[in-house]
DNA sequence: CTCCCGATAT
DNA sequence: ATATCAGGAG
């Protein structure tokens, strides 16, 4: 496990390399956000943001996706895997927008998981992007890095994952870290081929080196 | 725990 | 061909 030096050394480097990471869903409002999160699950981020646009443009409110018929709603985000289940989720969590929440997002992250789709890592998402509370949204990504990295343990559940980010993490680089913990995972420390041999956080890498030495020393 | 599932990378 | 992708519900 990394001890409270080698943590602090892990935001030192990875703020290096990316100082300016945020969430890259397409949205310009909490709900449309909410929306491409929902939408993002099991799926990559460029997927959702061909299909977000168009989808945007149609669907502005929760009415409008009331207003079309759930076999409509499936065609139009046929394009992200899992479409009937979220196709359904919407519908479920727009109806419940317009009869519990005034039609509006709401900010808190307990009243934000009781609508339909939307589990504790999108709710953390929306609260911290949309409503900036802080928060870390675990995701694949997040996982996988913290995992690798001895951040945490591998045998912990996403939520354990989560407390010990927070306890790890100073409350107001929550929100900060946790994108670039993603932009590590998404585009260096990557699930299937991780580039340990020009990682700089390879000296406090237990997997990294571990994984170096498998391969005596050749990148991937 | 299983199921949902198309697009893309390896 | 198989693994993975900003997971959540039953």
């Amino acid at each position: 496990m990394l001890n409270k030096k080698d943590i602090a050394f892990v935001l030192d480097e990875i703020a290096n390399m990316y100082p300016d990471a945020e969430c890259e869903l397409v949205h310009s409002n909490p709900f449309e956000l909410t929306i491409a999160v929902l939408l993002s699950a099991q799926a990559t981020d460029a997927s959702v943001n061909k299909l977000t646009p168009k989808l945007f443009e149609k669907y502005k409110e929760p009415e409008d996706y009331l207003a079309v018929s759930l076999e409509e709603l499936e065609q139009d985000i046929r394009t992200i895997g899992l479409y009937r289940s979220k196709a359904k989720n919407i519908k479920k969590l727009c109806q419940s927008l317009i009869e519990n929440y005034n039609g509006e997002i709401p900010q808190e992250r307990d009243e934000l998981m009781k609508l339909a789709g939307v589990g504790r890592k999108t709710a953390n998402v929306v609260a911290s992007v949309a409503f900036d509370e802080p928060a870390i949204a675990v995701d694949t990504h997040v996982e996988r890095v913290s995992k690798r990295l001895g951040i945490c343990r591998w045998k912990d559940s996403v939520l354990e994952v989560e407390k010990t980010l927070m306890t790890k993490i100073p409350k107001e680089k929550w929100s900060e870290t946790h994108h670039r913990l993603i932009f590590f995972g998404r585009y260096h420390c990557k699930a299937q081929s991780p580039q340990c041999g020009e990682c700089p956080l390879l000296d406090v890498c237990r997997e990294g080196k571990k994984r170096m030495r498998s391969k005596e020393g050749k990148l991937v």
